[in-house]
RNA sequence: GGAGGAAUGGCAGAGUGGUUUAAUGCACCGGUCUUGAAAACCGACGUACCGAGAGGUACCGGGGGUUCGAAUCCCUCUUCCUCCGCCA
């Protein structure tokens, strides 16, 4: 959520921000959330000088009833019970005026970098860092991995069908295995960069969720467990950040790195086509995410430490791919800087994203009052999240790349991990 | 799921209607003393909002109520503890 003074100081900035998001109406929004706030501030005035009043008159009466002036003390009560009106009525005005600017902010969405490049959806993003060299070219019977998966026993979309319904695939024997193996080779790994590793809960409440900005802007993606009113997490992101939800840090603790592995559960409404078959979009998965918490100074320079990170991961699974950085109109809401990796998937012949890294400066934290005590007294620490790595897309390229006569050869790092070398044919 | 108890500052812990601007202790910070440290002593020591400032307001788990006035009384929710039941 952006900050009001924000939008007061550094107006220029933001609705020039909020046009590269194509958000049509920003000015409007902006203005009226000022006038919002100016409204708050007369009417908390005002409601406080009520009450200093009648705190002064209250004390006054305990002076005189206990020194038995009974009557100057009842004369002081009728006296008070008639403001009584005036600041119930200035109390309910301030709440309203409160919900009307608290519902306004949350449709703001962040405001996107100076870097960040203007566009309209995924075809404006820019090559951050094109795949060095020729894209790895496959023979013309390569098959899709949702092909392989049933020649290999990688998974089965039909068990799941079966037990939840389309998009919840069941891993199977070598599989399973190879999903084990690379969700502890990506924690390894995360661990070794210094992210304390966390198992959090998968279901969250709403303060949380609202929190990390799902709610209410992704109401309709999320899984909603309507008995217990929890939500499924739809990343790691939401309750690893919330571990610090309403935090007071010292400067000194940053950056706080955090990672985790977690399914993740996303109800993709509206979601169907080609695009979406075998792995490329699923209800369930898993993912590993790491979350830094930084002092606004650095996190730019976190976000790139966090780029290289991801991008060293890929490189050790031996799968080509580039780094986009997206543009306004593709930006998540929360975000003011996202980088999207994508991996070639040589038979599908085209780019799949398995990690997304974004630094969301004051955006969560705002929401999640998550604070240090810095120079100029308290402030708003910024977050970042990412992932280390989303697996299903991960282990399509890697069934699709890596296919041979021989089998599917497993990049070195991953041999300790699933105690064999390649994945043999069942 | 049932019965009972509890929730106060970083921690411990007083406070059951009005100088509570929350006692006291510990911790932390600054100072005096000391070659240095410890001890002792002195001082400072929460958060948010409004205000140029002086200052004001709110906050004792959350929400609501009673009252001129609520940490304190009432209702409600949440969480934790003890016991019982169930259970991977």
């Amino acid at each position: 959520m952006l900050l009001l003074q924000t939008l007061r100081d550094e107006k220029e900035r933001v609705l020039a921000g909020l046009a590269k998001r194509q958000v049509a109406d920003a000015a409007e929004l902006v203005e009226r959330a000022i006038a919002l706030d100016d409204q708050r501030k007369a009417q908390q005035t005002a409601n406080e000088q009520l009450l200093s009043e009648r705190n002064k008159l209250s004390k006054e009466i305990g002076g005189l009833m206990k020194s038995g002036r009974h009557e100057e003390g009842q004369a002081l009560r009728d006296k008070v019970n008639a403001m009584k009106e005036e600041l119930a009525v200035g109390e309910e005005t301030l709440k309203t005026v409160k919900a009307d600017l608290e519902n306004l902010l949350l449709q703001l969405p962040n405001v996107p970098h100076e870097l960040v490049p203007a566009g309209v959806n995924e075809e404006d993003n820019e090559v951050f860092q094109a795949y060095p060299g020729e894209l790895p070219q496959m023979p013309e019977d390569a098959k899709p991995h949702w092909e392989l998966a049933e020649e290999y026993g990688i998974f089965d979309l039909e068990l799941g069908v079966r037990t939840t319904g389309s998009g919840f695939p069941v891993f199977t024997g070598q599989g399973a295995r190879l999903a084990r193996g690379l969700v502890n080779f990506f924690l390894d790994r995360n661990t070794a960069a210094g992210y304390t590793e966390y198992q959090p809960p998968l279901l969250v409440n709403e303060d949380t969720a609202r929190a990390t900005g799902q709610l209410p802007d992704k109401e309709g993606q999320m899984y909603h467990v309507t008995g217990d009113d929890l939500y499924l997490i739809p990343t790691a992101e939401v309750p690893l950040t919330n571990l610090y939800r309403g935090a007071l840090l010292d400067a000194e603790d940053f950056p706080i790195k955090l990672t985790g592995y977690t399914p993740c559960f996303r109800r993709e409404a509206g979601s169907y086509g080609a695009h979406v078959r075998g792995l490329n979009r699923v209800h369930q998965f898993d993912k590993v995410e790491i979350v830094q918490l930084a002092h606004p100074d650095n996190s730019y320079a976190l976000l790139e430490e966090m780029v290289a990170h991801v991008g060293g991961l890929l490189d050790e699974l031996g799968l080509p791919f580039r780094i986009l950085r997206l543009c306004g109109g593709d930006l998540g809401f929360t975000s003011a800087m996202t980088f999207d990796f994508e991996v070639w998937s040589a038979a599908q012949q085209r780019w799949l994203e398995v990690s997304s890294v974004s630094n969301f400066e004051t955006f969560q934290s705002n929401r999640l009052k998550l604070r240090y005590r810095g120079e100029r007294g308290n402030d708003l620490a910024h977050t970042l999240n990412g992932s280390a790595l989303a697996l299903p897309r991960i282990i399509a390229a890697l069934l699709e790349n890596n296919q041979t006569a021989e089998g599917i050869i497993l990049p070195e790092v991953l041999h300790p991990y699933l105690g064999r070398t390649r994945l043999e044919r069942v």
